[in-house]
DNA sequence: GATTAGCAATCGAAACAAAAGAGTGCTAAA
DNA sequence: TTTAGCACTCTTTTGTTTCGATTGCTAATC
């Protein structure tokens, strides 16, 4: 294993060289740092250190005589061990407290204001997506006669969500058997987890409890669609993308466009391991092959005890970490704090 | 008003150079023209007749001795006139019907299904929204308390769309509150349009009926806001769109990109007047300046005489127009004839 | 030993020029 | 009315040159 400690003054040098090819998007010079303040020392020493940097794998040249950029592995020093968290101005406080505040009635909707908030301070195209079913117990169930041969189900969560979805029969339903169905099912799925309602369960209302399979089998079937493809994903500020200067690439572009149109790969993206609330992906880092071009910025999203799903932030490798970090960690502060009731 | 009739020859090499052009996105040569097996003439005549179309506004020329292309004018006459609708081969036809066969317990699940099978056709991006609420008649209600202070509003309507919403109060609701509140509402509001929910009901059920101002404000409110926010936007396809020509220019993608990710835009676009059952809007003809540069394709959305909203092409003005519009009117007719209980 | 000044070397970007190719418009002939 | 023929126009491609930014290295300096 290599040795990746870095003595003080190539810290500063690498952090220089990220912020500043974060704000400018282009290859940075030896000159130009001799412009920062804490490296008073001619373009000749910083040039040494960058030397050192590059053979070290932190910093790349985009051409023998370019400036440099940092590389991935830069990066990620960069947002292990230099970044810092409170890059947020109070301004931006102000406008975050306020849009945490809305009152909402259905708790999807503040997944949805958050998500628009992330995207609006950081200028980053930002996608959520809902707490995955086994994370989510069953409190309990509704069942509503909409018609002679549609029911209305409705679920209501522990995390305060409230799934509802339509069920139609071939044969007429009764309210009296509307109640039953109503008592059994709370009976045997309050406290579970939502993945619990599938084929197994099914067999055991049908062969073990006797219930005819004409009405069990549409419920079930159709409870089990709407909890999957219920997962919806909200995606904001897609067009910011487009003002990025790595954009103008059209392979960026179309990669870019291709990665947020297929929803199944948005929803792998943002339940990629979670080693801690907030997760950075560094380009190849990420799992998918067309990510590579971008970092990703995941953040566990929950209210109290309560978990919302996660929420991401998909931009350039050239991303501003400390920004976006700085406002997910104060979100998340905030959220916790929040009172739903 | 200048004339704009013209001769059988002319409309052949119009037709055939938007044929040519909407194939290649290239500019289209009086040679070429010539293999076209209606115009059996020399390079020479074809150039004459070119000229003859570029002065009379059909034709432009990207520069002094360059191929034609249609002027929106020209693509205009072409839909309006000379446009094969039945340009769908035998597999299209069977894979849309198929489909369309799908059994769905939501409606909305139609609209879904639709607009997907529609991208999947013609490679354009595709969009929809459901009816306006002018359009959509109250059938009944149903209200169902889901906790002391959480209530369900459930609309059903007379094109067979189910809305629900949660409404939260201040203070505890009690059964018989929900049983009045729902013999209230239905009484009133059974028959009316959507569009009925909103201040000056509230206004009546208070003043007039005496109902609690903390009942029945968040009541309207909620399901206002529900509605409104709820004539949700599917988007299909979106990567489609980068594989055209077209987008290799980083404006025309940008403004496509800041198109579809503009919500609102989208609905206005999809809810421009309506002539017919299928609507074209070529270039400027679209009311919306940013959508100058694309052709809008729109279609009315109904199974029987239920109004399921409208869905939407947007493409290149060099779109597929007789594609589209073929495969426009097939589902249009098979969804009319489809039972859907 | 660490730092710096100085300078040749390298490469990209921009400007310019020349050549090739595609297509038209027009004239005069068929 | 149609067509052959050809000069003319404009784009695209390719090559060349110049300019400027930046580096790496060496030798001098602190």
């Amino acid at each position: 294993m290599e040795d990746n400690s870095l003595d003080n003054r190539k810290k500063k040098v690498l952090q220089a060289i990220v912020e500043e090819y974060v704000n400018t998007a282009e290859p940075v010079s030896s000159t130009a740092l001799t412009e920062h303040e804490e490296l008073n020392y001619s373009s000749a020493t910083i040039r040494n250190e960058m030397a050192d940097l590059e053979k070290a794998g932190f910093l790349e040249k985009t051409h023998t005589s370019s400036g440099r950029i940092p590389s991935e592995k830069g990066y990620r020093y960069y947002v292990d061990e230099l970044l810092k968290d409170d890059n947020i101005s109070l301004e931006e406080i102000k406008y975050i407290s306020e849009k945490l505040e809305t009152k909402v009635n259905e708790i999807e909707e503040l997944t949805k204001i958050t998500t628009t908030t992330i995207s609006e301070i950081t200028h980053y195209t930002t996608v959520a997506i809902g707490p995955e079913k086994e994370a989510q117990l069953i409190e309990e169930m509704k069942f509503v006669l909409l018609g002679p041969r549609m029911l209305m189900a409705i679920i209501l969560t522990n995390n305060g969500m409230i799934k509802e979805t339509i069920i139609k029969f071939e044969e007429d339903i009764t309210d009296k058997q509307v109640e039953t169905i109503g008592y059994m099912f709370n009976q045997k799925l309050r406290g579970q987890p939502l993945a619990v309602i599938d084929v197994p369960l099914e067999e055991y209302l049908i062969n073990e409890m006797k219930y005819s399979v004409k009405v069990i089998k549409p419920i079930i079937e159709q409870i089990k669609k709407a909890i999957d493809q219920d997962r919806q994903i909200y995606l904001e500020g897609a067009n910011k993308s487009f003002d990025l200067p790595e954009f103008n690439s059209l392979e960026v572009a179309k990669n870019f466009v291709n990665v947020i149109d297929e929803k199944d790969l948005v929803a792998d993206m943002l339940n990629t391991g979670f080693a801690e609330d907030i997760n950075v992906y560094i380009g190849e880092e990420n799992e998918k092959q067309e990510l590579k071009d971008f970092s990703i910025v995941t953040f566990k999203h929950r209210v109290g005890d309560k978990d919302l799903g996660t929420i991401g932030i998909i931009g350039p490798k050239r991303m501003n970490y400390s920004k976006v970090i700085s406002v997910m960690k104060y979100i998340n502060n905030k959220l916790n704090n929040k009172n739903i009731e």
